[in-house]
DNA sequence: ACCCCTGTCACCTTTTCGGGGGACGATGAT
DNA sequence: ATCATCGTCCCCCGAAAAGGTGACAGGGGT
């Protein structure tokens, strides 16, 4: 089940920056025990390199062009359920940790790592083991007032955190308007807020919604 | 005026993530003209190390911790006005670059470039000459309806684009919400609107807005 | 002196919002 | 088999918000 220490471990390195990529894979290739083996600059090319390497880990970016990493972690557990995958990104919210987790990464490096950082990351997860910071975790147990909403719910709250009124919904979702105060009603309920506004917020606040 | 040829180019290299300075070092240090002479990881040490050093061309992320890296050009512009500053990010708005220029930035690289790429700009720019790829310059010339909110209209819009009701953004900014009402339709006027929402629409796509 | 733009406010009419009901078929869990 | 959830739709209502129009004072430019 664990790499073998004499053999290096196999690294697939993604993320859409050149330089970025350049960085993480100069680090790595500078310890003897660690070997990056390609590199992916999008989700689709991420994945059909795994599958043609089958490295022992893969640094996963966070915002790919096509894709969001943690997508691409889920399409690669989908077909190798021991793949060890790290998500080394930018956004943190408690949502998207969540996330990560639940698309069975066993990591999260935020971008503004160090050496250290990195190369303890790689080596923890090859070794079966989960690797996550004490920020990340914090918020990972922040996880207290969590609500579901649906896939309907939540396309509806989109559609208010871009300032549409109902109508506008109607339209997009089509369906009546009827059917989205319904929704809306539901969804300041389970936010716990007064209006549609309230709502918006306290969903960007949970990580729920992402602007833009 | 321009740097002879024997002496390398002395590069600043201004960014918050560790790896992307690696990734961008290793790709100048690797030329024998061009030697990074020091590193930042955000705004206040990028101005300091800008003066200590006096490079020969700075570059600098958009997105640093503690400003923008257009603010960050401005000040050194300020102090240097010979300066000669690379902006790398990955926003490319019509407005974010006009906004680079106006600082007094040389030079736009997208985040996405090529080795090639930066090399080109840097060396580009280190003989004083400009350094526009033409996805961006493209963005620059789409400048044609452009229109000019006043600073009151303009936070009158950012509190519209947080999904704001009149009555809120009143008490915002401390006037009437009828006030608030003809900002409103002047805004919609101007940005030629049907209502409150496209405004904001069509203010994020012209870069106008940034959400967040 | 005049006009344009800005920032401020008020009146009026139409639209939207959110709460209150209730209904119905399709899942899914217990 | 039943109860909860979901997604869809309908009605009524009162309060609030939005948007149109008009107005008016001050500053800048011609």
């Amino acid at each position: 089940m664990s790499i073998p220490s004499e053999k290096p471990i196999r690294v697939l390195v993604v993320d859409d920056h050149f330089f970025t990529r350049l960085g993480l894979s100069a680090a790595l290739n500078l310890e003897s025990d660690i070997q990056v083996v390609a590199e992916a600059a999008n989700g689709q090319d991420a994945i059909s390199l795994y599958e043609e390497h089958l490295p022992d880990v893969a640094i996963l970016d966070g915002n790919l062009p096509d894709m969001h990493g943690t997508e691409v972690a889920r399409e690669i557990v989908k077909r190798f359920e021991m793949a060890r995958l790290l998500i080394f990104s930018v956004e943190e919210t408690e949502e998207d940790i969540h996330r990560a987790v639940n698309a069975g990464v066993r990591g999260y490096l935020p971008k503004t790592s160090s050496r250290p950082d990195l190369l303890n990351a790689v080596r923890t997860v090859s070794h079966g083991r989960r690797y996550f910071p004490k920020t990340v975790l914090g918020k990972l147990n922040e996880r207290r007032n969590h609500v579901t909403l649906s896939a309907r719910e939540f396309e509806v709250l989109q559609c208010m955190a871009k300032g549409w009124p109902n109508k506008i919904i109607a339209n997009e979702l089509m369906i009546s308007t009827e059917t989205v105060k319904t929704f809306v009603a539901r969804i300041l309920d389970k936010l716990e807020a007064e209006d549609r506004t309230q709502a918006v917020m306290v969903a960007l606040d949970r990580g729920l919604l992402k602007l833009k």
